[in-house]
DNA sequence: TCATTAAATTGTT
DNA sequence: AACAATTTAATGA
């Protein structure tokens, strides 16, 4: 796939780069001049390789986190170290505000998937906006809805669902943000992760697996799923 | 680059 | 839940 270039982080970018990326963020659209300036100045954008950690789990919550280029998975422990639950974030997206809205340590690890583009726009810079721009809020409500409906949504289909349902709608979640650049329509995820992600077990996963691919609906393989009809997926109910 | 070994994942009972 | 078979990743020549 990607030939690793080194290490080599290029150095943050000039200024207007990093405005120009501000500035074209759904949420930035609402700003006033005034306020876009604010946001720009308190945000800093760091390259990380594939593979670099974006934020950690446990650490104090001191950024709101953006997806500037690249692809971010987040990962989510219930446990200690079990039960996780996880999703991608796509470019342009942007995720953290819930702990910094409640003053708590992270509960989840960030990890990007691809050489990615990062920025953190900092705890202050993201209270001054709160309290100053009906824009900011306006969106951080949408935002924070969306999230709430889709909350629902899983847990809908997790008790509506069938075994072979539950595993069908959390690939095609899962595959959903995921799904774009590099990776072919290829994920890794072991049928165990699934079983986790599904509270079934690995043998319930498996079977579920195969009863999809004889649907053509996806072709299983050693430590990863090929998705073939994403849609089917989707609007699997049985 | 290739062979050997260890670890991880899957399929089956 | 436990076992065997298979695949991938790591190691060293």
């Amino acid at each position: 796939m990607q030939k690793k270039s080194a290490n080599a982080t290029p150095p943050c970018p000039a200024g207007d780069e990093l405005a120009t990326l501000i500035a074209q963020a759904n949420w930035a659209r609402n700003l006033t001049p005034d306020e876009l300036a604010q946001a720009i100045d308190g945000t800093q954008e760091k390259r990380l390789p594939a593979g670099a950690y974006v934020c950690h789990k446990g650490e104090a919550v001191e950024h709101w986190i953006g997806v500037a280029a690249g692809l971010v998975k987040i990962c989510n422990y219930s446990f200690e170290g079990k039960a996780m639950s996880f999703s991608g974030i796509p470019t342009g997206g942007w995720f953290g505000e819930g702990s910094l809205l409640k003053n708590e340590l992270r509960r989840y690890d960030g990890l990007a998937l691809q050489d990615s583009r990062i920025a953190y726009l900092n705890r202050k810079t993201f209270q001054w906006l709160l309290d100053h721009s009906i824009g900011f809020n306006r969106f951080l409500l949408t935002q924070l809805n969306e999230r709430l409906g889709q909350a629902f949504a899983t847990i809908e289909s997790q008790s509506l669902l069938g075994p072979d349902g539950r595993v069908a709608r959390v690939l095609a979640g899962l595959f959903n943000p995921v799904l774009y650049p590099g990776f072919g329509a290829q994920l890794k995820v072991s049928q165990e992760e699934l079983g986790y992600l599904t509270n079934l077990s690995r043998q319930r996963v498996n079977q579920a697996l195969q009863l999809l691919a004889e649907k053509k609906l996806l072709k299983a393989a050693y430590g990863r799923i090929e998705i073939l009809d994403l849609e089917g997926l989707r609007s699997f109910s049985g």
